[in-house]
DNA sequence: TCAACGTATCTAGTTTTGTTGATTTGTCAA
DNA sequence: TTGACAAATCAACAAAACTAGATACGTTGA
C-alpha cells in the first residue's frame, strides 16, 4: 500500500509514455514478451534513431527495461509499473456514481447521462488518487452551492 | 467486442489526455461526482483559461462530458471510455512472460530480470493490442535470429 | 587490426502543448 | 435594460516533444 503511492507527475511521465501510437505498438510487440531492438525496427518500419528515441521515453518512464547482450539490446515490459496506471483507471471509474456529487445543487438527472455505472467494476480498487491532495469539494461551498 | 477495438491513435489520445498532472487532479475530483467547473478552478487554484484548455482536452478525448446548467457547466467522468486503456494496460501486464520471447535466441534468464510475473494478473485480458497489426516477430527470423 | 553491425546520442528543424491575459458569449438578477 | 458572473475562445509566447540525418560507441567476426 505505502509503496503504491505516486505522485501525479510520476503517474502523468508514465501516461505521456503511453500517449504515442509508436509507443503503444512498441508495447503491444513487447507483450509477448522481451524483444531486441532491431526486431522492433523490423516490425515497425521506424528508422533506427526514432525507435531508439521511443524506447527512451519508455525507458525514462520506467515501463520498460533493457539488458545489453552483446551488441544487441533487449527490451521487456516492467509489469508493476503499469499498476498504479491501472490503479488510477481503476479508481476514475469506480469513483463515478458513488460520489455525494460537487454541489448537490442540480445534479440529480445528470446520472443517467453517461453510461450508467457498471456493476462489473474492477476488483481492484485505487490507491491512488483518493489519497492525494485532492483540496476542497468536501463541504460544497463553492460559486454554486 | 467487436466495439471494444481502437486504433492506437485513439488510444495513445486519451493516454495523453491523462498524460498532465493538472489534468489529473481534475479526475481526481470528478471522481467524487459531478463538478461545476468553478468547483474545480476553487480547488484546484487554476486560472480560468488554463482549467477551460484542460477540460477541453478531456473532453475531445472522450474521458469527460459536460452539460449546460444555466450560467454553470457540470462536468463528469465518462466510464467507457476508460476500458479500453484498462484493457490494453492489462494487455501489457498479462503478456509478459507468456509470449514465446522475441527471437528465442538469448533470452531465457532474462525473465527474472524484472519483477516476476504475478499470479495476480488481471481478470481482464485485453482486446485490444493483441489484434492489432503486429507484424513480424512470428518467425524470428529478424537480425539476431 | 579492421570492417561491419546494432544502438545510442547529438543536432537542427518542425510540430505540438501548455500558460497567460484579453475578449466574447450566454445567463441571471437587480 | 444593464451589470455581474461562469465559461469558452482567441492571440501570443515559451517550452516540450517528435522526426530525420549524422555521428559516436561498443561488439563481433574475419
Amino acid at each position: 500500500m505505502a509503496t503504491t503511492h505516486f505522485d501525479r507527475t510520476t503517474l502523468a511521465k508514465r501516461f505521456h509514455a503511453l500517449s504515442d501510437p509508436t509507443r503503444l505498438a512498441i508495447l503491444s510487440l513487447l507483450e509477448r514478451g522481451e524483444s531486441c531492438v532491431c526486431d522492433l525496427q523490423g516490425a515497425l518500419g521506424a528508422a533506427q534513431s526514432r525507435l531508439s528515441f521511443h524506447l527512451r521515453v519508455l525507458r525514462e518512464a520506467g515501463l520498460v527495461v533493457d539488458r545489453k547482450d552483446g551488441r544487441w539490446s533487449w527490451y521487456q515490459i516492467v509489469p508493476d509499473a503499469m499498476r498504479p496506471l491501472q490503479d488510477a483507471l481503476d479508481g476514475f471509474v469506480a469513483g463515478v456514481g458513488v460520489g455525494a456529487g460537487a454541489g448537490a445543487a442540480v445534479p440529480g438527472s445528470a446520472a443517467s447521462l453517461v453510461g450508467a455505472p457498471r456493476t462489473a467494476a474492477r476488483a481492484t480498487r485505487a490507491s491512488l488518487g483518493r489519497d492525494l491532495p485532492v483540496v476542497g469539494m468536501a463541504d460544497a461551498t463553492g460559486c454554486c452551492g
